[in-house]
RNA sequence: GGAGGGGUUCCCGAGUGGCUAAAGGGAGCAGACUGUAAAUCUGCCGUCUUCGACUUCGGUGGUUCGAAUCCACCUCCCUCCA
């Protein structure tokens, strides 16, 4: 019995949509869920308590960014990442594979590996699959992700290719490489824009018979069209007893795709990010809560929302903290956006089990911009 | 009363005859953000509908082909001496 299972509980007869348990070693959360980023050990702002009060199961951290600082030793020291952190749900650290997309020039990828320059201070650094394993070992996350390239948008077919066909030899070196039997690491199913290249990949993943999946690559620059269109083509070549996982989405009308195309865990710096940078996301679409029109609007952020920024405070009071560069309302709004996915995750799974999903996206596409 | 310094576009502040609608900063306004090198980045920021035109550097007058820049007077502010 792998670390990490889904329970499947009730798929939408029209999609691919599915509403399921995941269960981790740090506890079960209903699925689709949306993790939020914690790349260095913290969700920017929020505390763990706060996290958890949303509803957030499982968060995601970054193996590159730990394991540059404070080094992944010393979180093995502090009694892993949960300890370190002081959060007692499900943990997820990504390989390092995106910043090997990310930090383009500062980077340099062989069969072996990839030598990195160290963001922080030039350090060359190397990572491998094996490495980049044994480091998510020290850190302790549930779930630990496969080292992957995530190739970017656009690239030629023999690139992808190149790309996706070592991501799969090191996925295996992954498999091998990895020891612990309390965490469960995933496979990443890369492939660029090609369908032919992406089942390629999930085929040969899905004989690798890691205990999930994810679909990475995506939402990297390419039309929403183009990446639902893949996704779809991705999705069906995975098992359907277990949990698929699109890494990097996103936004709410992406994320009502992907689940209508059958995943079942997304993550996203978007609703954080966006957040720190003075917007707040709505069921009708983006907010720029710090925009002059909302100078002496004294609604919450969304009428309706019951999380603690909006129960509380109104857009001219988060307004005015952003233009005196008060954290609060950094906080106030990373709350917001982080407590509307997840609460817009909740809604989704409610429809799937109530048999109405189809309607549930028909409406909250209808009434949602851009 | 005497001596000196100074008034620049919303603010601070460069600029001492043409390359200046005027550096730089701030404020303001807007946009971007999808496995976080991000509390970041980009653009706009005198007026008009654009090429372009027009108005602006305390005020008035003058010198000059040409003035924010030189001269005269006026006005206001600051410092020091009585």
């Amino acid at each position: 019995m792998p670390a990490v299972t889904i329970e499947i509980i009730k798929e939408c007869p029209e999609t691919g949509a599915r509403a399921g348990m995941l269960h981790t070693p740090h506890g079960s959360f209903p699925t689709p869920m949306f993790m939020p980023v914690g790349t260095q050990a913290t969700v920017k702002t929020l505390s763990p308590e706060e996290l958890e009060e949303m509803g957030a199961g499982i968060i995601l951290s970054n193996t590159y960014h730990l394991f540059l600082r404070p080094g992944h030793e010393l979180v093995e020291k502090a009694g892993g990442l949960h300890k370190f952190m002081n959060w007692k749900r499900g943990v997820l650290t990504d390989s390092g594979g995106f910043q090997v997309f990310s930090l383009g020039a500062m980077r340099k990828i062989k069969e072996d590996g990839v030598e990195f320059r160290s963001h922080i201070d030039g350090a060359k650094k190397l990572l491998t699959p094996e490495i980049a394993t044994k480091v998510q070992e020290a850190l302790g996350a549930d779930i630990i992700m496969a080292f992957d390239e995530c190739v970017p948008y656009p690239a030629e077919h023999h690139y992808a290719k190149t790309s996706t066909d070592r991501t799969t030899r090191w996925a295996e070196r992954c498999r091998d490489a990895h020891g612990r039997n309390d965490q469960a690491l995933f496979g990443i199913v890369q492939g660029g824009m090609y369908k032919d290249l992406r089942q390629k990949s999930a085929e040969e993943l899905v004989e690798l018979d890691f205990p999930g999946y994810a679909v990475g690559g995506l939402s990297v620059g390419e039309p929403k069209e183009m990446m639902y269109d893949i996704l779809s083509d991705t999705t069906r070549f995975l098992p359907r007893e277990k949990p698929r996982y699109l890494m990097g989405v996103g936004t709410p009308d992406c994320l009502v795709e992907g689940v209508a195309l059958g995943v079942d865990m997304f993550d996203c710096v978007f609703p954080t990010r966006v957040a720190r940078n003075g917007t707040a996301m709505t069921h009708a679409g983006r907010l720029v809560v710090r925009n002059a029109q909302y100078a002496e609007d004294f609604l919450p952020l969304e009428e309706g929302c019951n999380c603690y920024a909006c129960r509380n405070y109104s857009r001219a009071y988060i307004r005015h903290l952003f233009k005196a560069e008060e954290i609060f309302g950094l906080r106030l709004l990373s709350l917001h956006n982080l407590y509307f996915l997840l609460q817009f995750m909740r809604d989704m799974r409610t429809a799937i089990m109530a048999g109405n999903f189809l309607d549930f996206r028909k409406n909250f596409l209808a009434g949602y911009q851009n």
